[in-house]
DNA sequence: TTGTATGCGTTATCAC
DNA sequence: GTGATAACGCATACAA
């Protein structure tokens, strides 16, 4: 690899000359930036950025530390998120995945250090609590997806299922739905559970009287080996007397078994029975016929800003907030049903 | 940040015997080591791995360079494959997502040069044909997922549609099926015409009479925004005359829309219609019912075996075959039935 | 506008 | 076994 000493001496100039022109500094004649991009194109040369961090402090590079991305697919839309602010932003990314094992977490952070990352992304694929402590950790972080109870100061930024949801129940109730089925996503998780209960403070808000409320578990068991019974809970909710004329399910997966529990009895999606779901899982939510109405989750973003809050504060710049919320917008399809007698929205 | 200076004077030794002590070279007094990690340990001391590589060359750092992971979710296993044989194996990774843009691609072989990677997997998340050349290329290169016609010394990896689909036809056969559907992927993508290929062969082979096929595409449109007809085409396979007892999907997308169609028309999977599909993309073919028969795309295992043959080569020990192909297993579950008279397989 | 001296944290070489 | 010294490729400070 030719260094910046070979380029020096083929245009006939110093090596700081070089480093003057490589790096866009002022004062050097025009014709003589010249005869050295010449030099760098013929020589192929390329900044070697090892020798600069060894002087210069600033490696350019943030760490990602993720748990078990093989579970959630679309997830791993938080570090295309993260990873596309980074390369716009002449920053260079390294991913970590620990598969939420405690002693690959502790290796990651050691490589984090070896190569003086300057700010990590503590990423993971399920909103939830992580209680970790600003002062425990070796490097400035941002938590994503998941935030700590322990330690205020510490940065998040996470979906607002809470609002996601509240919206979504209220677009069900403002099409004139009053008998409601509600399948839960795995009680473990902290979205599952902000969205529940956002579920029911709407749905008392709204009056519903809880006779006309079915509420199911869909899923439970250890995050990652979770078992999934909601398409019986969804047969028996469809074959009761006075089934709900609308089913709200704790994520898109859920709806997926609720379509098909649906279909298999022989009822129409929206006709007889509407769904809705939660995540904007594209792969399912767009694929379903009728196409399902569903809030998104915001995992892009969430990346995504999660590296501009990140880098603001490294560079010292207070960031707006320590705890970010991001939106789950509202994502109408065709899976609701507007019941008759009702103002459409 | 503590540096091996530091340390050597903290242990009252010279640098070298910390490096030494660091790096497990030979030649070292026990209560030497013994003191050196006591003072390591005291000072939180993490080797800059940008000062060693200015002298050492040695980065051990792999690069990754993706294209349109927005699209496959499941597809991003590759890299998962990838990162995890490089953490058990001392290596990091750096991954950048081109997004299928030149001027990206361009600037992450820069990006890759400037970090001293050793080594590049190459990974498009379709499978298909790109005609790179070995000798274009700034560092060692492996393809995977892909494959260069124009340089058959170029190191690739793929997944083996071929055999997979002929399993799968197969499979099918053996359970007595003759009137068969077939919807085809979009058939730009180069995997879509190496299944539909080999299921064309054994159907030849197996002597089916042509008019028992009812072929049609499912999908079309450029790659990453294609148009989605197989719903529609799965309902009239299924209303036509005699229709096909089985009916084998390009991929696993495509079954979950002929699925829907099924039960919409109040047809029963697989007593009705059988029902197969190609890839395992997991949050359809477990979440289906029943669930999906299918094969699958060794994802991990393509992005794992990838670093086992880059390194090898790097390490300039001759990989076993420039052009690996790595089977898609085939997975049975409960989507194909098997007809009267037929031996169980 | 350009060049020189020095040092970053580490490893390589060779001497003790 | 251990240590002194040079060298890696570049940036910083300062001199010319």
């Amino acid at each position: 690899m030719a260094s910046i000493k070979d380029v020096a001496r083929l245009a006939g100039v110093s090596d700081k000359t070089v480093s003057r022109v490589v790096n866009r500094e002022p004062n050097v004649r025009p014709e003589t930036i010249e005869r050295v991009e010449v030099a760098i194109q013929q020589l192929g040369y390329v900044p070697n950025h090892a020798a600069r961090l060894v002087r210069s402090r600033r490696s350019r590079i943030l760490g990602i530390l993720t748990d078990l991305v093989s579970v959630t697919p679309y997830s791993s839309d938080i570090v295309r998120g993260a990873q596309d602010w980074a390369h716009q932003n002449g920053y260079t990314v390294i991913v970590i995945n620990t598969n939420g094992n405690t002693a690959n977490e502790k290796a990651a952070w050691r490589t984090f250090q070896e190569h003086s990352i300057e700010g990590v992304l503590y990423v993971t694929m399920y909103h939830r609590i992580v209680d970790l402590k600003a002062a425990e950790l070796p490097l400035p972080t941002i938590m994503v997806n998941c935030k700590s109870n322990a330690d205020p100061e510490l940065m998040s930024i996470t979906p607002d299922d809470c609002n996601g949801a509240r919206e979504l129940t209220d677009y069900v109730l403002a099409r004139g739905h009053r008998r409601l089925g509600y399948i839960r996503l795995n009680p473990v998780l902290f979205g599952a559970q902000e969205r529940y209960r956002a579920f029911q403070d709407v749905v008392v808000e709204a009056g519903i009287d809880p006779k006309d409320l079915t509420i199911k578990i869909g899923m439970s068991g250890a995050v990652g080996q979770e078992v999934d019974h909601s398409f019986q809970v969804a047969q028996k909710m469809l074959i009761q007397e006075n089934p709900p004329t609308a089913i709200i399910c704790g994520n898109d997966e859920i709806a997926l078994q609720a379509y098909m529990a649906a279909l298999t009895l022989g009822r129409k999606i929206p006709d007889d029975v509407s769904i809705v779901g939660y995540d904007d899982f594209k792969t399912v939510s767009r694929a379903l016929k009728p196409a399902l109405t569903t809030a998104a989750l915001p995992y892009y973003d969430l990346g995504y800003q999660a590296c501009v809050n990140l880098v603001s504060k490294i560079d010292g710049q207070p960031p707006p907030l320590a705890q970010v919320k991001l939106p789950c917008p509202l994502v109408v399809r065709q899976s609701v049903r507007a019941l008759d007698e009702t103002v459409q929205l």
